[in-house]
DNA sequence: TAAGATTCAGCAAACGTTTGCAAAGCTGCC
DNA sequence: GGCAGCTTTGCAAACGTTTGCTGAATCTTA
């Protein structure tokens, strides 16, 4: 077994309560068995037990961050910018995927809660904040990052979506385009919402009329952008633009428009959102609004260890909304 | 607070072992007081603290899992693979990132072994098996995924990179290249001796001589592979394909062999390793090898399991070397 | 040198569970 | 009615820590 508090006192011939105190560089120990418990501890390859730690100091210096999907190429970076921030301040971070399944992300935040986790950190896919946050103690620490649900109190940290959309459509706008469609995933619906506000923001603004029509929705890969524009394509509904929810849904509307014989960005124009990595890529060119998805995932663990550390006195929730960036590329 | 055990105890009118062997349907408990128990428990909300019973029983249901670099697009479906696994077994897993540094892995199964994980996945970096295995108490389970260090005798779970490097290079010699460039990366060392050996045994094999000027090597990133690709062409050193460690490596050097005014695959062929989503994009095309990355971390994870339900009995060291499979692109 | 102040160390409870052992309650049989 | 045998429950220790309180030992100071 590995050495316990308890060995290291038996060695040393003083009780363990001594040890702790040692180990801890808490007041009242003499720097003569101070030392000496070091150095016996060092010798044994004692490691203090983090779940013992854990029960009696009721903080067990871990953090859950729950995302819909990582294999989507929009949350590795942000996740790693979690982790980087989380490690280097002493924490451990469990890592669940909900796979864009609410059922999913509720079962996360059970397990987590059980795993006494000090906080949460989620992008979450629930509609309303109560969805989530009833399943949480009350005082939980939590943050929101990248998406967040109707309602909620607590901190976020997120792209402004409504600019960000509009960014899209009026540069679209500006490239003489009217007939824009809309391709998006019903998988985020709060997002979903902010960047249909911008497109139809932008829309008005510029004296153009809405067609519903143009408004098509379905999941975010690359599949559905393509079959989605196909669709549109095939029912001979006229369009020069595309503004995807994000850069998956473009990609594939790209390939669908130059399946159907049409050109980018002559005929028709697309843009997407996220700038993940392969949009910048020479034979892509896609154009897009850049999300600093590393930055998102820093801020936000930046947050978390704030609310961490203030431990439970008054919870001054801080939505931090990044500014959008428009990225002009060859589909445009 | 969040209710324990001793309050619903307190409400039912009875003592808290009998709680604890109802909620775990333990023998020796009455129908009638265990559903009584069962009752209180749901309307109080109860919920087991796993710190706890992680303190008592010895086991956390947890486990950590290091890989180099989650941004890396190589890993995501990997990790995906292992959360999906264990989280249906009913574990939870600890991410962390060594940013392909020895240090910080070292730091990260630190960190992991004094939370007291059951067990851990790592893809290591580590030359010799030594170097992390004395970081572990010796009996944790431990399985090695991708990439694992030299004299282990612990389970793995990887392609068998000699015969996937055999390959992608004799499938450059079928297409009628001599002249076979080799850029690698040194971030892991194992796989790094590996594809060069099946490099240089497939130039034996078909009596090609072997150029040490035609090895070279960098970082596992697409601008290393542009880098090196032009110096090596800078130099007029002659080749007609190249074999990539991976394919971020292969697309940099694609693109710098067209910055040469070289044409791919006309001039030069380039073939890569791993077969990355990106790789099989319609305008990218590279022709490489395929690692089935979900299933690597599927099997990983499995093996974990069967370790930690055997709990400490022999350990037969499981070593499962996956079927590497070519993929013919445009680029080859 | 004695009394008070100060330093150092130990005892024991607590965190929320699980579980071996013992006690109590019940059943049915003679 | 008494007793064996079974079922149901409770007591208390244990997991590895932290920490408030108390006591012993040492040091000051008059």
């Amino acid at each position: 077994m590995t050495p316990t508090i308890k060995d290291i006192a038996a060695r040393a011939g003083i009780s363990y309560a001594t040890v702790s105190r040692a180990l801890n560089g808490k007041y009242g120990v003499s720097p003569r068995t101070r030392e000496r418990v070091a150095a016996i501890a060092r010798e044994m390859g004692y490691r203090p037990n983090a779940i013992a730690q854990g029960l009696v100091n009721r903080s067990t210096k871990t953090v859950g961050l729950i995302i819909p999907d990582i294999s989507n190429p929009f949350f590795p970076r942000l996740v790693l910018g979690v982790e980087d921030t989380m490690m280097d301040a002493g924490y451990s971070v469990f890592l669940c995927n909900s796979n864009w399944k609410l059922e999913r992300e509720k079962n996360a935040l059970l397990q987590l809660s059980r795993k006494q986790v000090d906080g949460i950190l989620i992008s979450s896919i629930a509609a309303r904040a109560e969805e989530i946050e009833t399943i949480l103690p009350p005082r939980t620490p939590l943050v929101y990052l990248s998406s967040y649900p109707e309602g909620t109190a607590r901190s976020c940290v997120s792209l402004n979506n409504i600019q960000g959309a509009d960014l899209a459509v009026s540069h679209l706008l500006s490239r003489g385009r009217r007939r824009i469609a809309f391709i998006g995933s019903t998988q985020e619906p709060h997002s979903l919402a902010d960047r249909l506000a911008g497109y139809r923001g932008a829309l008005e603004r510029a004296g153009v009329p809405l067609d519903e029509n143009l408004i098509i929705l379905g999941e975010f890969r690359q599949e559905s952008g393509y079959l989605l524009i196909r669709r549109l394509l095939n029912r001979g509904i006229l369009l020069d633009g595309v503004f995807a929810e994000n850069d998956l849904i473009a990609m594939g509307a790209v390939q669908g428009i130059l399946d159907s014989g049409r050109r980018v960005p002559a005929d028709i124009s697309v843009i997407g959102f996220d700038d993940i990595p392969i949009a910048s890529h020479r034979e892509i060119q896609l154009s897009t609004i850049h999300q600093p998805k590393y930055r998102i995932g820093r801020r936000a663990a930046e947050i978390m260890l704030r609310l961490l550390t203030m431990h439970g006195d008054s919870h001054p929730a801080e939505h931090a909304a990044l500014e959008p960036e428009l990225i002009v590329r060859r589909s445009t």
